[in-house]
DNA sequence: CACGGCGTGATACGGTCGTACCACGAGAGG
DNA sequence: CCTCTCGTGGTACGACCGTATCACGCCGTG
């Protein structure tokens, strides 16, 4: 009983469409037709894999949300052969930044995605919540092990300073999207605050491509 | 030669119509039809004043500004009978969080422009760019009056700390707005950095109302 | 008093949207 | 061989969009 077509790899076809398009149109761009002539299929198919287009947007936000999970592990372990707290934390952070062109796409759609969320708030119901909180126990937890190496004041609040630090990458990551801010501006900026809070600015910073 | 009727008036009615449909619904259900209703004014009436749809939005985007700038200069000005350096940056970073309705109301349209803008930059252009960049010049400049004074560490950069301390701000409020964290909690987050920038918590927070 | 422009209403037009409906070819199962 | 279901195309429907057009009362000015 297999599948006369592979109807996952037509999904991911048609989803990626609406992200390419989320990316340089924004969603509001993103129209059944807009999607079925990017995916370069018709319209009836996009219907037909996915029957509503609220069921494609929230497939396609999982898959977005999958590929920047994908990207952070990536940067996790390219950080460093043993993984210190510190090259985690600027890994997870750095990775967020819209630097390069794949961390841009991810940013700009997701912003696309928080402002249509944040006038149906079902959205997020349907969507197993936000990992954000989970990211940000993340960092807190590294920040910690930190602070039991010596290598962060151990006066500091880890959950205050990783919330602080998440707040701050996202609020630059508009920042440089909005084109106040150069990516590399944004990026000094965060060293800068990571410089401040562990030690001395041990050679951390190459892990730049 | 007075007008017939005060065509300010008028364009103020419709254009907080559509702050406030921006603010409940969205920018994307802020139609013309929409806007018209919200306002008590015919369809007609708002192309008349505003000709076309994108200047009721350029004008609209105006006021808003406008609004958040007197906001911020009551808040600054309500923060002490001296206003020492620590006073004026806790005002505006705490009034550009949205913790009460007004400020909660200006962040979330802000937010809804900036998907606008995002996909069509054109529109900031003809909006005279943004302040952002003027703000986060005067927070450098008060933090490094407060270093010449001895309440910050004088090793700081005030442009870097800034920075961080504005996009820090916007992050929490977009994690506010999101729904993943209490207004009260972002509101400790900044506070617990402030203390952390300026010396003890001197009873600077007694700003609340 | 005439009149012309201002403020206003009603309605029309072309377009795009999400969704639904109908038809049809092909391959699998009886 | 028949039949049924899957995958697909084309197209229609009703709604809403931004904008344009026509018509009409009112009032200040000549």
């Amino acid at each position: 009983m297999t599948a006369r077509v592979d109807h996952e790899a037509r999904r991911t076809q048609i989803a990626e469409a609406l992200l390419r398009i989320a990316d340089t149109e924004g969603l509001q761009s993103a129209s059944m037709r807009a999607v079925a002539a990017e995916a370069g299929v018709s319209l009836r198919l996009v219907q037909y894999y996915f029957t509503t287009k609220q069921a494609l947007l929230l497939d396609a936000l999982a898959r977005l949300r999958d590929q920047l999970q994908a990207r952070m592990n990536a940067w996790i372990t390219a950080a460093g052969s043993p993984p210190t707290p510190r090259s985690v934390v600027t890994a997870i952070l750095a990775c967020i930044l819209p630097t390069d062109a794949e961390s841009r796409r991810i940013t700009r759609t997701y912003s696309a995605y928080y402002t249509l969320v944040l006038n149906d708030p079902e959205v997020l119901e349907k969507h197993g919540a936000a990992q954000p909180d989970i990211l940000e126990g993340f960092l807190a937890k590294q920040i910690r092990a930190a602070q039991k190496a010596g290598d962060v004041d151990s006066r500091k609040d880890p959950a205050m300073v990783a919330a602080g630090l998440l707040a701050m990458v996202n609020g630059l990551g508009s920042s440089v999207l909005g084109g106040q801010r150069d990516s590399d501006e944004a990026m000094t900026v965060l060293t800068y605050h990571l410089d401040e809070l562990f030690g001395p600015s041990q050679r951390s910073t190459t892990l730049r491509t």
